[in-house]
DNA sequence: CTTATATACTACACATTGTAGTATGATGAA
DNA sequence: TTCATCATACTACAATGTGTAGTATATAAG
């Protein structure tokens, strides 16, 4: 349920996945579970895209981990539902962590650098934790 | 001379190159220039490598900006020197920035408070910078 | 029993990276 | 001068990840 590479320049769920199994897992994310076909069908209002492709990709997303499937009935009135494994919440924080722990284990002052020249739109919550975070770690230098 | 994908496991350059990549980048970046065959000398000393993947790696390096290449003489006793576009420190710094700013913006409050988990081994440089920065976005805000 | 439908399996295209075979071009020895 | 040698380039192929599509399978409906 790791994603191993990080699209640097993507957007969104782009930065994590590639552009057809993003949709596909923001279709899921919001909704209750879809079959491949309910999917396709949505998707193809935007781009034509085959219904076969919409299959491996799901099916792939599912031996990765991040879908899982019910089985509803057989043969023609089969209908799987796919779902989602994790929220959407859950994943971001899983993988922004995963990254960004990475990113200061090993480089520590120089991406905490480049995250103040970001720190601007962060909320006043955050603001407050960092605050008593920075004291608490200069309390402890001190001694 | 931006990477596109980082991998989320790597450690180090493996970050942003593939495991033989890494190894040349980092042996030039040691170093005032070296040709191809310097290069393939130092790395077969650890593992076997022919001196057509050395070859064929670094010209994609090049190819991606980050080497530079001077020819000297010609033919057998031409010994082009291979050398870093950028400093270590440069490179680092713009991926990581690339990175942790994509985050932030994207993802703000969620990605700053994983990177305050991961704050204890900064310096006290960038505490005093972070408070600084805190402090003015504070007042900001009243406003 | 044939057909239509939902899904799976297989295959291929493209990009990235590691690897190796062959080609090129010039020098220096015969 | 010719040819072997050396540094490098060009080409090709394997493995992986992702997007796409053709064909196969299973079964319900008529």
């Amino acid at each position: 349920m790791r994603i191993k590479k990080l699209n640097v320049g993507g957007e969104g769920l782009n930065r994590f996945f590639g552009p057809l199994e993003a949709k596909i897992m923001d279709l899921l994310w919001s909704s209750e579970g879809m079959s491949i076909k309910e999917v396709q069908s949505i998707l193809n209002q935007d781009n034509p895209i085959s219904i076969n492709a919409v299959t491996t990709v799901m099916n792939r997303l599912l031996e990765k981990g991040h879908l899982s499937k019910v089985l509803v009935g057989t043969g023609r009135t089969q209908a799987a539902r796919f779902s989602t494994v994790q929220s959407k919440e859950q994943f971001l924080s899983e993988q922004t962590k995963a990254v960004s722990q990475g990113l200061i284990q090993e480089y520590g002052s120089l991406v905490v650098s480049h995250m103040i020249d970001a720190l601007e739109d962060v909320d006043q919550e955050m603001i407050e934790r960092l605050e008593h975070k920075l004291s608490e770690i200069k309390k402890r230098n001190k001694q």
